[in-house]
DNA sequence: CGGTTAATTGAACGCATTCAACACGAGTGG
DNA sequence: CCACTCGTGTTGAATGCGTTCAATTAACCG
């Protein structure tokens, strides 16, 4: 039952499933502002969250002080699932964002639901999947493969101009690079007319088969 | 329920749990050659992997050639429980091993056990967890921290020799460097007394603190 | 043993980083 | 409206870490 794959994406489709329903009924409304902190690194696992809208980071830091970036999350995602009893990562809002969140003894309480059950597995299962995607990048792609990949996965294939909500060093400590090499690679995709930047935050896509080719 | 979190880690204690009862009932044993292939990127996911014996790598080639090791299953380990639909990692025997397998349709009919869909959840946190690891490693550790890391990863903590199934092939493709990097960083280390080879694939620790120190 | 593959070592190169200076844009106050 | 400031992003030059290419040595297996 578990074992069984649904093909389509959450993060695409968005279907009303249990969880989104018991996230409608028993998940309290907060709002966070740009840069406020969800929840730490370290913090006990207490709540499972939904984003209506706005975009979070997730980030962990090392002793020593290096940031390294989990993912990104949008409107619809739900986050916050880890997997272990503390987090690994904090999350943060990177734009004002208003989130759902309901105490995991909650949704345990709400539980015995088979439905329920296999809806947290799936988004488990995409987290393992995106991740997965994040090692291959990080380990055997070079900066300008990098760069190009993570507008791709920005774009969703869709025509138009893109919203980069992220800064440079976010985009940095998610690629496992610097802000200068980020910047460089953006200028020259730029300047190969491949992609198009309006402005620091803004790009659209000129050359969707050279971007695609750089990718990978 | 499935939220609820084990804090042993399967991969020590391994209990006896409805998944490996099951695993013992109808999982039919296998034998792979060292180097044989068990199952193929691409392939349709269709068995669930238990390790009898050996030591079993996951890995991803892409188009242009370049290959990420995924990671290195040894025995009790479960493995081959990916997220989709399709394997997007080849499963390789590392050594000569035993491995049980069951269908994920027998697993499907014995199904409707709560306690069965809870430990295949388990299987797949475990693994998004070392997935994680993995992503801190590649993405902020230098070539040095990230070799003692690997090393540090082997030993469990326990003294004595460790033994390295892997090749310097294997161990660069985990790691996001060449082999010529991974041997300069462990005849570093060894210069350095931290750790000793005896052999190419066996070592021991003898300084675990300095170890740790540089694997942070 | 020889034969073959795996691992190490050396030297030169190059990609990404580091350090530093400059440009741009948004917000604020004169 | 312009001047000033501060945060963010870009660009340049020099450095260095890890790679590449090549040669040597060690380990493994008949």
């Amino acid at each position: 039952m578990s074992l069984a794959y649904a093909i389509d994406d959450f993060r695409d489709v968005r279907p009303a499933s249990p969880l989104t329903e018991m996230m409608d009924r028993l998940g309290g409304r907060v709002g966070f502002d740009r840069d406020e902190e969800i929840y730490a690194q370290g913090d006990e696992v207490e709540y499972l969250y939904r984003l209506r809208s706005g975009v979070v980071r997730t980030t962990r830091i090392t002793a020593d002080g290096r940031r390294q970036v989990g993912d990104f999350y949008y409107a619809g995602d739900l986050f916050g699932l880890e997997p272990g009893p503390d987090h690994q990562f904090a999350a943060e809002a990177l734009t004002d964002c208003q989130v759902q969140r309901v105490r995991r003894s909650a949704v345990r309480a709400f539980g015995g639901d088979v439905e329920l059950d296999r809806a947290i597995f799936e988004v488990t299962r995409r987290e393992l999947q995106r991740t997965q995607e994040h090692v291959l990048l990080l380990g055997r792609k070079s900066a300008r493969e990098k760069v190009a990949a993570f507008l791709l996965s920005l774009t969703g294939r869709a025509p138009g101009d893109v919203d980069l909500s992220m800064s440079r060093q976010d985009m940095a400590d998610y690629l496992g690079l610097t802000i200068e090499t980020v910047s460089r690679m953006l200028t020259k995709l730029q300047g190969e007319s491949i992609v198009e930047f309006p402005a620091a935050r803004r790009f659209r896509v000129k050359n969707w088969d050279a971007l695609e080719a750089i990718a990978d």
